[in-house]
DNA sequence: GTCTATAACCCGATAGAC
DNA sequence: GTCTATCGGGTTATAGAC
């Protein structure tokens, strides 16, 4: 069937631009153009604009849940059930980072359109996207078992702070970069998403200060020492 | 003169609606309404849309940098010239996130227009600011001075993060609300920042490991027991 | 400086032939 | 299913009277 290709073709066309023009000024007559495709073809398939970019953010939307989910099973079978904080992280950021980081010819257009989807917040998204927290509550879970000590409130702060980091940065790696001269190196990824992941997993494995207090140790580090890794 | 009315009955009215509603859908119509002026006025005033929009990212991003630079004046003479990290970071951040969080009634339309403004990067905006990080190097100064044996990349990955979390914060705070059932207190703006702050302060003054370097200890906190901090 | 009126253009959606 | 042609509506920008 020709129609098959002529939807995939809209979604694929319609992601790339999305990607890499954001929402504002990519219209549908660009992504037909793009497609090779007819304008009436969008709507005889979709609907309409906002039902294409629904779909389209749903359906890559699974997509990046499942990569997370994968990394996320995998650490906890490592863990014999209880995963690594950081591995957790990991998890939640690092599929997301790998897409929109690194060389460009590596980058992923699914990844890119999901930040930009996230970011920018579009009407037809902007509807799903706030009843749709599932997947963060997987992590949520996985991470409870992982800290069963920790404040509930403590997680939820950790994980958005995770995906705060992850976003920003893919976001605005340029203005980082020139801001850094050069000093901070975005072009490696996984060192990218170790120094995220890190800072996340410091809001949620605290310290005691390091100004005072050298000697008493406190309760919380003392379960985290136990917990180990 | 009745022109200068006009003139800032068109800014208060675009930063207003800009704010509330985003770039997206708030047209010139909307503004003049608002403003009750005439549509001719805006290229009259300001030449064209994009125009219009520059000047109120300017005018806008001068009077918020001017409250943040205050305050890091005074966390430097509070500190004898050297000012605390959380204090810096406080400033920074504090600004911004007091008027986009908290109560409706107390929130600033011009701190949340910047926030808008940042986020969704339309045209005319993003020009401006990728070349805008003088304010930036200022706090990087400060921290520096601060900190004067932290790698100077980790500064800016720590002031990068602190705006990230920031950003992400106001923008997410629905959803976070919802995600945590309530447990994620966003009405109380200083606790907020607070949480912040120490979240990117702990990035920029690294804790000893704790627990066994097993094998994938990062670079960043091997370099930070170097550091002895 | 302010207004009316309109130009010039672009958008998404759709009717209807094929 | 795919196409052409067009509708109806929106936008910014501007010419010209006052």
């Amino acid at each position: 069937m020709p129609s098959d290709r002529t939807r995939s073709s809209i979604l694929d066309a319609a992601e790339r631009l999305y990607a890499e023009r954001g929402f504002g000024d990519v219209t549908l007559r660009d992504i037909v153009a793009a497609a090779g495709v007819n304008l009436a073809a969008v709507n005889y398939h979709f609907g309409s604009k906002d039902e294409l970019i629904a779909e389209l953010f749903v359906t890559r939307g699974i997509a990046t849940n499942r990569e997370r989910f994968a990394e996320l099973k995998a650490a906890e079978v490592a863990g014999g059930g209880i995963a690594d904080v950081k591995a957790i992280l990991r998890a939640l950021v690092g599929p997301t980072l790998r897409g929109c980081l690194g060389p460009a010819n590596e980058q992923s257009t699914a990844a890119r359109f999901m930040i930009r989807a996230l970011i920018e917040a579009v009407a037809p998204i902007r509807r799903i996207k706030n009843r749709e927290v599932d997947h963060l509550r997987k992590f949520a879970a996985a991470m409870r078992r992982a800290l069963p000590d920790c404040n509930e409130a403590d997680i939820y702060w950790g994980l958005h702070f995770a995906l705060a980091m992850a976003h920003q940065t893919t976001r605005d790696a340029e203005r980082l970069t020139k801001l850094s001269e050069g000093q901070c190196e975005v072009d490696d990824v996984e060192a990218v998403i170790t120094r995220i992941v890190d800072a996340a997993a410091m809001t949620l494995t605290p310290r005691p200060s390091i100004k005072k207090d050298t000697s008493a140790t406190s309760t919380r580090l003392r379960r985290a020492e136990k917990l180990g890794s």
